[in-house]
RNA sequence: GCCAGCGUAGCUCAGUGGUAGAGCAGCGGUUUCGUAAACCGCAGGCCAUGGGUUCGAAUCCCUUCGCUGGCUCCA
């Protein structure tokens, strides 16, 4: 054994090491650099003190290789767990996983952790890492591994150790005087972990269940270099820059008033507008694509609920009944009832399906108090609903239809990445869902088979189907790369029961319509809100309240300014003239801070020649334009929604 | 709902037991200016709310409301 030799490649290069060397051995073999963090050997990533088990072709992998991000993180997250147990002994610990972007680890603790503590808790970690103590690898059997922690009074992980699955090989791993259950993989030492963050504690439920107890949960980051985590941390601000709560207030969009209740959105003129604009957008493409616009009422009786299911599947999340004449009213959560009540108005013909009937609904959902959250998680909200009624044959077309739909209105506000999901019953759980097994099936398949026609990309997502139907769920991805819940498409096999409604077939005979949900921008408030995030409060022409600002250098100008902004309110153009007695150059700022997309100076040598000086929010100073021709650029760009500038 | 933090002028924030402050915004003047902040002055606050401790509370303690970060959930 101790003769056996490994033959290990790595590009032209190759070493041969003796029986039971590790990939350090590799490591330093090839002359890799203190970056390579782990050792990829076919789609394996190893770890740098694993044995070399045979000849192998490797590569290195570095912070670029997501598992070896995620093995450096996790070891960071045990270096929290290791200073935290050195400045808190009686904590106890619970898990402590890499995250996308970060790490996090739970403890329990008696008094929650203060941000001074987090400072404390982050200069014990740098001593951890200058400590630079290998992170080793052990694996031992059930009982040992319950005896140790139970000794230690660690009874989360004796909880865990005895519902590791039985056969799974139990690992720990030691890092100076720390140990934890952990399945790995780790970096090769604490040392490694070279730039890293507390970012923020926060309350966390033992597995998420808020029947078990309240943990406190440490939220980190790490990265290889410290312009890395500098980036990260310049990231965060740029998030924060952007927040929809801050510009809403800046740009004066929306709010929301203690006095008026928590999750309900007042839109200001501002705000307003940009809703209007996108309403009638949407208004305009759906007509185009035959649908139907309909308005519904907001209560209706407690009884139509009732046929409907809400009342027994989505009971907490309405708002309670109020009684009217003695009879029961319920606020809507949603739409559904009243566009099938408005189907079955008439009797339907084969001929007349598909029927596309479409709202912008207002609902309210009762939300628990903690989930609130700026525009994006509201109480009250209007939803770009739509209920498509057809024949089971036409399903499939239908929800073509509106993924081209989909399509073509993120396309238009800019969001050009997106993912699709498709939300299937939880295997496990059947009896949360309405409907029999067969017709899930057939709604599933019609789902996929829809999106595979589109050539779209899916992920298949159990457990996330809503109770009445299998969903596609679209997630978007804005400017900072980050995701929002997007479009939906749910297929609906049960209220069409419920409601019993039917049309009339080519044989003369009562048929079951298939129905589809859908909504494209989610709802008013979240999809602005998002805008305004993915924009930086910096809307596209067509959609800026204000387009253009008419900027005089000085009172002499101010006539000729008010000429301007007249001919340009005639070509339909939003405008504002400022005429304070401001410096000119304060003007510009304002208007640079309000994100207007064009500026126009005007100054003697424009009021003499009948031109004007353009000046864009994001390129400055364009110089001279005849004022027809800024306004035939400016209409061409307002009116093709251009996301663009078209006077670069 | 739960855990933690926060709530001072329209906005952004100082003030940590001894008479409520600044900048910006607003208002009144002066200034008429060439591409991101002219100057002078004035006004503006039940320090979220209700209670308590104290000779004295923005400050310490408790209640309620709201917000923030999470847990959980979702358009």
């Amino acid at each position: 054994m101790a003769e056996e030799r490994h033959e290990v490649k790595w590009e032209d290069k190759s070493c041969s090491l003796e029986g039971g060397s590790t990939f350090l051995d590799v490591k330093k073999a090839f002359g890799w650099k203190n970056d390579v963090l782990m050792v990829g050997e076919g789609d394996d990533a190893r770890e740098l003190r694993a044995r070399v088990t045979g000849s192998c072709t490797v590569v290195p992998l570095t912070f670029d290789d997501e598992r070896a991000r995620w093995a450096l993180r996790h070891t960071a997250a045990h270096i929290l767990a290791q200073a935290v147990k050195r400045l808190r002994p009686d904590a106890k610990l619970a898990i402590g996983p890499a995250i996308e972007d970060g790490f996090y680890y739970d403890f329990d603790v008696k008094t929650p952790f203060t941000p001074e503590d987090l400072e404390k808790i982050e200069a014990e970690m740098k001593k951890i890492v200058s400590e630079n103590s290998p992170v080793v690898r052990e694996e031992v059997d059930r009982e040992k591994a319950r005896e140790l922690f139970r000794e230690q009074g660690e009874l989360y992980k004796v909880e865990l150790v005895e519902e590791l699955p039985e056969g799974e090989p139990i690992s720990l791993y030691r890092q100076g005087e720390f140990v934890d259950l952990c399945a790995g993989p780790h970096v090769a030492s604490t040392g490694m972990v070279k730039a890293f963050k507390l970012l923020s504690v926060a309350g966390a439920y033992w597995r998420g269940d808020e029947r078990l107890p309240m943990l406190q949960r440490i939220y980190g980051t790490a990265f290889m270099k410290a312009e890395d985590l500098q980036a990260h941390l310049d990231r965060l601000e740029e998030i924060k820059k952007r927040d929809h709560r801050r510009l809403a207030k800046d740009l004066d969009l929306f709010s929301i008033q203690e006095e008026g209740g928590p999750g309900l959105v007042y839109w200001h003129a501002k705000g307003a507008l940009i809703r209007e604009l996108i309403e009638d957008f949407w208004r305009e493409e759906h007509r185009k694509r035959g649908y139907d616009i309909v308005y519904s009422p907001h209560i209706a009786k407690l009884d139509l609920w009732k046929t409907s299911g809400h009342w027994n599947w989505y009971k907490e999340s309405m708002y309670s009944p109020m009684a009217v004449e003695e009879v029961e009213y319920l606020l809507k959560p949603m739409n559904c009832p009243f566009h099938i009540l408005m189907f079955k108005n008439a009797t339907r013909s084969y001929r007349d399906l598909p029927i596309r009937m479409g709202e912008l609904g207002t609902v309210y959902r009762f939300e628990r108090s903690g989930v609130l959250h700026g525009a994006l998680r509201v109480r009250g909200f209007t939803q770009d609903d739509a209920h498509l009624f057809c024949t089971p044959e036409q399903l499939e077309e239908e929800i073509i239809g509106v993924l081209e739909l989909t399509q073509y209105m993120l396309k238009v506000f800019g969001y050009s990445e997106y993912y699709c999901m498709l939300s299937v019953r939880d295997p496990e759980d059947k009896g949360k869902y309405a409907g029999d097994d067969d017709i899930w099936e057939m709604g599933e398949a019609a789902l996929a088979s829809a999106l595979k026609r589109k050539n779209l990309e899916y992920k298949i997502d159990p457990g996330e189907a809503k109770f009445y139907g299998p969903a596609i769920d679209i997630k978007i991805k804005d400017a900072l790369g980050r995701l929002w819940q997007g479009p939906t498409i749910q297929a609906d096999f049960n209220l069409p029961e419920r409601f019993d409604i039917s049309y009339i077939g080519e044989d003369g005979a009562k048929h079951r319509p298939v129905m589809i949900h859908r909504t494209v921008l989610g709802s008013m408030e979240r999809f602005v809100a998002g805008l305004v995030e993915h924009y930086a409060g910096a809307f596209p022409l067509w959609l800026s309240p204000t387009q253009v600002q008419v900027i005089p250098v000085s009172e002499k100008q101010a006539d000729y300014a008010t000429k301007v902004s007249e001919r340009l309110k005639e070509k339909g153009f939003r405008v504002v003239s400022d005429l304070g007695s401001e410096k000119m150059g304060y003007k510009i700022r304002q208007a640079q801070m309000q994100k207007v997309p064009y500026m126009l100076v005007v100054g003697g040598r424009e009021a003499e020649n009948g031109t004007v000086s353009v000046r864009h929010r994001a390129l400055g100073d364009l110089g001279s334009f005849a004022l027809d021709e800024f306004m035939d650029k400016a209409a061409h760009e307002a009116s093709t929604k251009a996301l663009e500038p078209a006077m670069k």
